[in-house]
This record gives C-alpha cells, sequence and structure tokens, in this order.
DNA sequence: TCACATCAAATTGTTAACAATTTACTCAAA
DNA sequence: TTTGAGTAAATTGTTAACAATTTGATGTGA
C-alpha cells in the first residue's frame, strides 16, 4: 500500500457525509501533501496514478489536477510520459528556501511584535507545550505537524492572507527537505527557541524576535545533512554523464538577468 | 475580440517551429498572465474556454488546465459552474500583497547589497533607462513591464530561485491590482527611485537601500486609489444581503489560530 | 554470458462525447 | 410595463475510450 492510513473506495479522508463542502480535488490535494511532508511517502516514490484512483476512490481526471497542483508547489516532479515522483529537492533549493524563509519570517515577527497586543499569545504557547510533549513522547508525525504550524500560526496572527499562503507553501517544501537530508537523531525545531521567540514578541522586543527567529531557522537548517554532494541516485546518473565530465556550473538553474 | 493582437489558430503566440521546446500550457499561460498584468484584458472580464479555444488553437483540455494554474495565481477567479474571470483583488488584500513585497524587497536589497560585487549593475541601469524612455514616450504596456522587470531582476540578482518565483508571483499580482485602482494620470513606479536604490546597493549601504526599497514601494501603495469603499459591484450585492445587515467582520477570510 | 532487437504489457497523454448547470429568451398574466 | 414560469441554447464539468510512450520480458546470435 502506497499510503499508511489508505483503505479502500472513499475511506482515506475525513468523512464524505461531515459539513465540509470541499471539493474532492482539494481533499485529496492537502491528504497527499500531508503525506508527503509528514514523511510517510519518501523522496523519490512514484505515485502512479491509476494507484491514487484505487485508494482515493476517484477517475484519473481528479488525481490527474492534484498532482499538476503539488508539481507547482514542487512538492512532486512531473516527468513527462514518466509520472509523478515525490520530490527530491536539491541542496542548492534548500539553502535558498531557508534563506527565504528567514526572510519572510523576520517580517512576521517584526510585525507582530510591533503590534500593541496579542490575543493569540496563549493559543499558540499552549500549542508549543504539545509539542514538546509530542516530541517527548517519540510521535513523530505529530511533533513534525506541530513544529510547523507554530511558524504557520505566527504568520496567521499577522492577518495577512498573502503572507501566510506564501509562507505556508514555504513551510511545506521546508519539511520535505528535512524528509531528505535531516538526520535521525536531531530535533528539526527546538521547543525552547519557540518560547523565546514568543517572549521576545510579548515584550515588543521586534529586533530581538527578528534575532531570534533568524537564529532559529539558522540552526534548523544546520541540523540538515547539507553537505557538497547529492545523495540522489538521479545525480549519480548525471554524474556519470559521458558528455562534458567535469568543470560544469554549480547553478544549473540559475538566470541570466539581462533581457 | 478578447485580446488586441488575438489572430486565428496558433498565431497568437511567439512562434510555434521556434527553438523553443515550451509546451503549449506554459506558453498560453505566461501569454494570458501578460495580457491580464499589462492591463490588456480588464479585472471581471469573463474568459469563456470556447473563446480561449479558438483564440490560441488548442482544446478545452489545455485551456482548463491553464485557467487552474492562473487560478492558483489568484490572477482569475474560477467560479464552478459559471467560468473564468479576471480577478479583482480587494483593497485588504491590495494591501496585505504591498506589505508582503516591502517584507521580500527588503530582504532582496539587503542580500544584494552585502554581497561584495555586482556584475549585473549594468544591465540593470541601462533598462531603468529604457523605462524612463518608455515612460517618456507614452508605451503604457512596455513601462509596465518594465517597471515589473526591475524588481524581478533584483531578485533574479540574489540567485536565489525560490525567492525569485515567490516575488515573481506577488509582482503580477500587484500589476493586476495597479489595474484595478491606479487613477490614471500617476507615474506607478518612480524611474529616479530605481536609481537610488541601485546607488544604495553599489556603495554597500543596506540598511539605506533596504529603507529606499520600503519607501518606494509605500510610494507605490500610496498612488493608488485605495479607499475604503470597494468598487466592485459584487460589494454592493453583498451590501443589501437581507441576512445580517450590519457589523459583519471586516475579515471574512481571516484565519483562526487555535486548534 | 552478454548485447541487442523485437514484442507485449503497463502507464501516461489526449480527445471527443455525454451530463449537469447556468444563461437567455419567449410568452402569458397581473 | 413588469413579473414570473417555462423552455431552448450555451457553457461548464466529467467520463470513458483511444493514442502515444515507456517499461519489462523474451528470444536470437555472437
Amino acid at each position: 500500500m502506497l499510503l499508511t492510513d489508505a483503505s479502500p473506495a472513499k475511506s482515506a479522508l475525513p468523512a464524505p457525509g461531515a459539513q465540509s463542502e470541499e471539493s474532492d480535488e482539494s481533499r485529496i490535494q492537502t491528504h497527499l501533501a500531508n503525506a508527503i511532508y509528514e514523511h510517510r511517502v519518501r523522496p523519490g516514490t512514484k505515485l502512479p496514478e491509476a494507484d491514487l484512483c484505487g485508494i482515493y476512490g476517484v477517475t484519473r481526471g481528479v488525481i490527474r489536477k492534484v498532482l499538476d497542483r503539488l508539481a507547482t508547489e514542487q512538492l512532486i516532479e512531473l516527468i513527462p510520459n514518466r509520472g509523478a515522483f515525490v520530490a527530491r529537492p536539491s541542496v542548492e533549493l534548500t539553502r535558498d528556501v531557508y534563506a527565504l524563509r528567514r526572510i519572510l519570517e523576520a517580517g512576521v515577527v517584526r510585525s507582530l511584535a510591533k503590534a500593541p497586543h496579542h490575543p493569540w499569545l496563549e493559543d499558540v504557547r499552549r500549542q508549543v507545550g504539545e509539542e514538546r510533549e509530542a516530541n517527548r513522547v517519540g510521535d513523530t508525525g505529530r511533533y513534525i505537524r506541530l513544529a510547523g504550524k507554530f511558524h504557520l500560526d505566527l504568520a496567521a496572527a499577522t492577518r495577512n492572507s498573502a503572507l501566510e499562503q506564501h509562507l505556508r507553501r514555504v513551510v511545506s517544501q521546508t519539511s520535505l527537505m528535512v524528509a531528505l537530508y535531516d538526520v535521525p537523531g536531531t530535533n528539526t525545531c527546538s521547543v525552547h527557541e519557540h518560547l523565546e521567540i514568543l517572549q521576545a514578541i510579548e515584550t515588543g522586543d521586534y529586533s530581538g524576535a527578528e534575532r531570534l527567529m533568524d537564529e532559529h531557522l539558522l540552526g534548523c537548517e544546520r541540523q540538515l545533512h547539507l553537505s557538497d554532494e547529492e545523495p540522489q541516485p538521479t545525480d549519480l546518473a548525471q554524474a556519470l554523464n559521458p558528455v562534458s565530465p567535469r568543470g560544469m556550473p554549480s547553478r544549473p538553474n540559475g538566470m541570466q538577468i539581462a533581457s
């Protein structure tokens, strides 16, 4: 079976008869995205259309649309005539995305620390407690979800929907990168650092909050195994490519500026 | 005709026989997106599938995929069983997106100003010259494109593809907002401010560059006609809604933090 | 045993027909 | 005139069949 909790027909999803008016597509997209960035399907795994049709009990058209959307989020890679694979973001992209997160989330905490009051703070503090608990018990899936949710909650607290939306994409990408590059023993997010950030926001220390968030994200990135060689079999094939055996530019997708 | 330069069959796009291996989908998507954020199709305009099929000479499947992608970029709105319409971003979303741009682009210029050398600077300076020229001559389409390109070129110069990609989305959204809210006489982007920003980057004055970019974007936002009442007919209908005639929350898409 | 061509099965990509819904029109009644 | 029901046309949504491509297996010859 592809997904751990998958069952025949429609039962893999929340509840068909519930109050939700959500479409099949978005439910499946969310479910699949969760499975990917909670590390239940590994990077590189193939996602055949027919299998997904069987798992979710829908036709190929629906699955195809979902896969196309997940590909634009860069959670999967869509190779023509070959199919969909859980993405394997490069080391370079990983660094770029963390740098982007530092920019975005510095902006988030700055904005929050400058706000006069913080009705959301209590809720988030409580959740950080759950985070610690999930980490202690060893519930990895729940821990990953909660650790990511902390950052999304801060973004939501800014009440800037555009900011929130972009951060959501970047955070889910990050989760996938953790699945690829982390070393098993380490903790993804330090709970204590989360609390420090909240403290700085509460006291209105916006430059301190910025600094703490920046260091926190740098720490997360450093926990990853981001060596220069990439552990991907795809790259091995490319490395053995008879054309231009040495001296390839290290930034194949870098862009020229001039027209 | 829907688009100004549209002609029957395939001739509306660059060149089918050229060297490009790009797919129909991405070419059409780019072309349609350009038409939207260069103000050649107005916000609220309906985009019927059949018309687009005729214009681009493709089947409905292709058009549908393009529309779905443009909807996730929020350049169009996709209403079930009604069709696709060029989006009419709310005043609130407009402010949010500008705030996001300030965060992102402050990060861009900071990163650039801290870099040791800037091989791209000459090219960008030349383009700012073209910008001024297009503005002088009155070539609005070209001017809008170039003014947006300045910001994208800076993002590309950071060589952070994730940052570049997210900024691209936000900039195209902004262009649409300008189409909705600007008052005809004003200039969208001050060419002089662009040059000042480049100067600050070149001298390594990163806090100055940040400040100049922040003020520049604030200035762009202020040029818009962002009054509190929204000029959209949709809102009139909502205002006359018999249910809860007063005191509705002003942020219908705001999110709860807890749970 | 290895290399290579050939063929069958499986998988992805595309299209056209069908179904469901909305829109526009006609006409009768107040 | 205006209102509303009823109906036809147009438009969107979905599905299933067909086409194209890749994958894996089989068999032949060196």
